[in-house]
DNA sequence: TTGAAAGCGCTAACAT
DNA sequence: ATGTTAGCGCTTTCAA
């Protein structure tokens, strides 16, 4: 990409002094601020009359309230602090639109952060995000540095952590077991008798739903006396080429491999069109599944086996959660919501 | 998605009396609000003794500082509006990672509102996050209702709108000219000597960039005396099976085509997969092209041919934007920046 | 149904 | 280097 244009424009002009506060609106409608302030937020009784003059001159003046002080003075803050690794994996955006679509009926308000999966940002960004006081938050796992585990407890607001559930909540919880869906895949597995299996992922300090997947995966081979064979991990985002190029590695290290784990869909749709490409059959010759469920699967040439995490339900759920919170305090309770992940066989793992 | 658990846990008891305040801190370090207030901020100057002592009790007793307040006080806000159409195009999720990345190092951080495609919903949040009094407003194409363009034109606060050039902005832009887009692809494809040429797309009431890059490319064509042979359109968001089934519909309808274009990445390789199926010799019988330039493209068994059109770097260079005027507000400028589109060739449109 | 006064928690501007 | 005072623009509370 190179920018051949850029172009300066005319200095900025328009400022036209300052912003307009009710005090304008008040005066230029000959009602007094704090019956604005009333018609502007619907509240308490005011007549018909003065209502609709108030709104005409606030529209005609092209009046904005000032939510600063409007929260400073109520002290209410109509936004859910929204904190997640990533915006470059799907799965984060969905659980947004989750989250956003629950509020959107609401006076709620969503506001994302990102931590690049840092644990130290995470906590960065916690504190910037409680500094405007937000009326709950929802964020992805259950593993935080120790002071932000201690802002949490103290903030005094509903946290809702999402995604993941095998750990100790600091108040609601939303999502799966990551550990009891890497077993249940495991499982159907050695139900259709692979036997040499090999496991494609991130490389998983910092990814702890991964590691609590894979943990659950290498139990439940564990038990029935398998071993995972061979392992490939990656840096980075996913992508189908990266799925291509480790699920080519693997095989050449480990040619006797005839089941491949991957731990998303992305990187185990990559490796599904390389083994289609080297004319491999799937599954006679190598079983195949991934997990995530996103719709990516639905257009490749063999549906992948994999395993639907709810992202999109775990947004909406948690965002319920803190909806119900702002809506009636003193009857609020912590919830702890854990969904089923739901196989999907696909045509890659079942073999006759 | 069954949810089997759904547990209520105890109740919440943990609200330990109101938030501390600077007050707090300024009695428990025996420093006046104000210079608690220099500490925190890092302004003035202050003893190395007292700014410990300070900082040392404001963390002991777990301080976390009211923006609000400080907001309000300051007439400051250190929160930059990004308004976009959608979460679930894979494209916006890129864009705000450009922006994220660019305000990184910056006290900016970016809020994020999503209008849905609707000119209306763009206007009820641009309306709401102009209440906030951000630094300024970075918001997703050039069309808006009357009423938005008001309150971005007297917002007196840097606006950014980015994606698309085709048209005039209210004060600066960062994008690419759709509309060239379009019609570079159309010379490509003539140059090839394509003869019958389908368009797959979206519906475009609405999606303005696509309609322009459609415009181009009809535009290009007709000047060359060809035109669009057969077209067919969807709703909803993008996948690879909506990309095949198009496909399939439309080549059914017109089996004559020797071109597919289409207006995104993810439905151009839902074609090219079942083109590929379907054992149709790509590019020799039908050639195809799409847009965006995103890595999905690169793990395919063909690589597609697409036009890249920067998406990271138009986020980070608008963010830019609104970072230079909120370092120095006098010596701003409006800009204007058209990158241009790279064509990425690949294999589905040469022909020898 | 309307208005007047007080103050939310902080910071700018001025002392000292 | 530190402290004091006066608001920021709203809403809460109380009075009329």
């Amino acid at each position: 990409m190179s920018n051949d244009k850029i172009i300066p424009m005319k200095k900025d002009t328009k400022r036209t002094s300052r912003p307009l506060t009710l005090k304008d609106v008040s005066e230029a409608s000959g009602v007094s601020e704090m019956t604005v302030s009333r018609v502007l937020r619907n509240r308490g009784d005011v007549s018909d009359a003065t209502r609709e003059k108030v709104l005409k001159t606030a529209k005609t003046l092209g009046y904005v309230p000032n939510k600063i002080a409007g929260a400073l003075a109520s002290n209410r803050v109509n936004l859910v602090a929204v904190i997640i690794p990533s915006l470059s994996n799907m799965v984060f955006p969905e659980v947004l639109t989750g989250i956003s679509d629950a509020l959107n009926s609401s006076p709620l308000q969503s506001v994302v952060g990102v931590t690049n999966y840092k644990p130290e940002k995470e906590e960065e960004v916690l504190f910037e995000m409680l500094s405007w006081r937000p009326s709950g938050i929802i964020l992805a796992g259950l593993e935080h540095t120790d002071a932000a585990h201690a802002m949490l407890t103290e903030s005094g607001i509903p946290v809702v952590e999402i995604m993941d559930t095998d750990g100790d909540p600091v108040d609601s919880v939303v999502g799966i077991s990551h550990r009891r869906a890497g077993r249940e895949m495991a499982r159907q597995i050695l139900r259709y008798g692979y036997e040499s299996i090999g496991f494609l992922g991130t490389k998983m300090p910092m990814d702890h739903r991964a590691r609590k997947r894979f943990e659950g995966f290498t139990e439940a081979l564990a038990k029935n006396g398998v071993e995972v064979t061979d392992q490939e991990f990656y840096d980075g985002g996913s992508s189908l080429l990266k799925g291509r190029e480790m699920t080519a590695r693997l095989l050449e290290r480990s040619p006797g491999l005839d089941f491949l784990y991957f731990s998303n869909d992305m990187i185990g749709a990559g490796g599904l069109l390389y083994l289609l490409d080297q004319g491999i059959d799937v599954p006679a010759q190598i079983g195949l599944a991934a997990f995530n469920g996103t719709d990516l699967l639905d257009g490749l040439p063999v549906q992948l086996a994999t395993m639907e995490a709810g992202r999109y339900e775990i947004g909406q759920k948690a965002a319920e959660i803190i909806l119900s919170h702002s809506e009636d305090e003193k009857s609020f309770t912590s919830q702890r919501i854990e969904l089923t992940p739901q196989i999907q066989l696909g045509e890659t793992l079942k073999r006759t």
